[in-house]
DNA sequence: CTGAAAGCGCTTACAG
DNA sequence: CTGAAAGCGCTTACAG
């Protein structure tokens, strides 16, 4: 340590030196226009000198009520937002609002010990939240606080707060008319979660039906609405794999598990780009010639996605964008503002090397 | 809003609400074997029906002197952090030794009124700092907290502070012995910022010895021993340009300025895998072959440094695990455990695809 | 321009 | 097991 001081020294500290009043010394640091310039320079000197480094940021939060700083929760472990490579993006927008504010960002996630308690006990101004499942006890500890709250993803429960989603159904309904339109008329599903710590595997209908993360629920019925547009079948042509996680591993995982099916499926689409990338390098490994042998389309339009070889076919949404927007909203709620109206972000199909027409057969 | 409550309700309303002293229900909180479970229940029910979150966070840290947030500093604007692709992979290690503990992130950075009033207001029990330059203002208003702070990546001044950092020299050595070893004997470097605000271009050897940045001068300085090592000049065989930022874009207008010298380097040494991911997109966009016309080294061992056409050459340091020593360090401050001994991380060249013998001429 | 006083919401010895 | 009291460090009307 070695800069440690012994006692804390407080603004009274600094009064007491200089004999003038603790409302005085307060003022130096918020109204420099109630008291002399030459004041409020003795004021700092004496600060200095003693090591006091300026008004106790709870102290003054309690005051005043409000300290700065928005919470963004994550569903999961914190440690796990940062192996998805846009989770960082979703960041980044809030974070271009809220230092235009003076605000700091306060990540938020589940403890290891399953409990809330980071939630309930955070020192901050209002939340962001983002993509929870029904009944998430994290969830309910963030809307337990009764703080202004701002819900990003496509909420089933949503009570009253303001949202920012994006079009999950259109997306995922563009991707799958893409590889129809192809010629492609068995495909395989690599879905992210569909509830809250699955084990993942082969779904049936019914469990499909269980889907409590909103972007999977919207994902997932995007992709029927094309396929039975196309006068398919969503039980017999198409085949759903829940992956526990959205990670490389489990993206080679389903890969593996959906080439398996019989008859096999000529196409994959994948609910991230993650899994996506997890699947390429199945592929990759196996021999299998993308999109020759097999067409992939990925979903969010990650940085690495045009990188890739071959480049990622995608449905682009605007992570840095929906961000921002989210950050906005938070805002206007905290400075008393207009509340914003809830936004859908569009989504688009972005075509790159991954995706053919099938194979003959 | 919809959930915002007419007033606050307090601990105080719940304890008159049931008669009880305040002290009773902040134990019903906090010290749960302090009263019968019985009382314990009724409070939290009247609490939920009162709309009574639980103890306000900033009262209690006021009292405490605890709020449960490590603020994690970043030299600039804080949405710049995320375009770095290997900043998440540091917050990730911080972030899985501070959900252990049960503490949150609190990520701050400088705002774009270039003050630095959320380092000084930021409500937090300790900061992890990395990577500033000297006499940056941000960096003085951590300091003035006189907070447990623990200092990441190559101080130039560090004030007693426990630290953790990487062994650049070592790593950037080994690149150049690397790439002098294949024959070259023209390099190009493309460095990071070697001061806050430069403009960048290329730098005269005065200029270079101005560093100010630690990673950028110990990387420098590896670089050149091994240059000088085998009888090369560092004044007459290396040309050093300076980006502005750690971007794609300045990474292709280093290679385009480095390859426009003459004589031509064969070999681009970058300081980040994102300028030498900017150097590759330059030469393929020239039509220049790597590593057969053009050898290019980049540092970190991003996660995209493998997967790139051709694989980029690099020196890894594992960011993960530089987050989690100084988590460790700062809990360990924090918890009034035994200070950590400073760690300097190894790095290691990591040949891939991007480096080989220079073109004959 | 300056100062005395109240109070933000809680926790913690301490006494019973 | 329960309660009265002090105080964490500050800001904000308010009076002078």
């Amino acid at each position: 340590m070695g800069v440690k001081p012994d006692k804390k020294v407080t603004l009274k500290d600094i009064a007491q030196a200089l004999g003038v009043a603790t409302s005085t010394v307060s003022n130096a640091y918020n109204r420099p226009d109630q008291l002399s310039p030459e004041l409020r320079e003795r004021i700092f000197e004496t600060a200095r000198r003693l090591g006091y480094s300026g008004p106790d940021p709870m102290a003054r939060g309690l005051r005043r009520g409000r300290v700065g700083a928005i919470g963004v929760v994550y569903p999961d472990r914190l440690s796990y937002a940062f192996t998805d490579p846009v989770a960082p993006l979703f960041i980044q927008g809030i974070a271009l609002e809220a230092e235009q504010a003076g605000y700091g960002l306060l990540l938020v996630g589940s403890t290891p010990q399953e409990d809330s308690t980071l939630a309930a006990t955070a020192s901050v101004d209002g939340f962001v939240v983002q993509c929870f499942a029904d009944g998430d006890p994290l969830y309910q500890a963030v809307i337990g606080r009764r703080l202004p709250t701002v819900l990003v993803d496509n909420f089933s429960d949503t009570p009253g707060l303001p949202w920012v989603t994006v079009d999950d159904v259109g997306g995922a309904r563009a991707a799958a008319e893409h590889l129809i339109a192809l010629g492609h008329r068995r495909l395989g599903i690599a879905s992210l979660e569909l509830t809250r710590q699955s084990v993942g595997g082969i779904l049936t209908l019914e469990q499909q039906a269980g889907a409590s993360y909103g972007p999977t629920r919207a994902r997932l019925q995007g992709y029927r609405v094309a396929v039975e547009a196309a006068g398919l079948s969503w039980g017999r042509d198409v085949v759903v794999y829940e992956c526990p996680e959205n990670t490389l591993e489990e993206g080679r995982r389903a890969a593996e598990v959906l080439l398996g099916q019989s008859p096999r499926p000529t196409a994959i689409l994948a609910m991230s780009d993650q899994l996506a990338l997890g699947v390429l390098e199945h592929a990759a490994r196996q021999g299998t010639a993308v999109p020759t042998g097999l067409s992939v389309v990925g979903f969010d339009d990650a940085p690495i996605a045009a990188q890739t070889t071959p480049s990622l076919t995608t449905v682009r949404q605007d992570h840095v964008e929906k961000g921002r927007r989210a950050g906005q909203m938070l805002l206007a709620l905290l400075e008393g503002r207009e509340a914003l109206e809830p936004v859908i972000l569009p989504t688009r199909l972005v075509v790159r090397e991954s995706s053919g027409p099938p194979p003959r057969s």
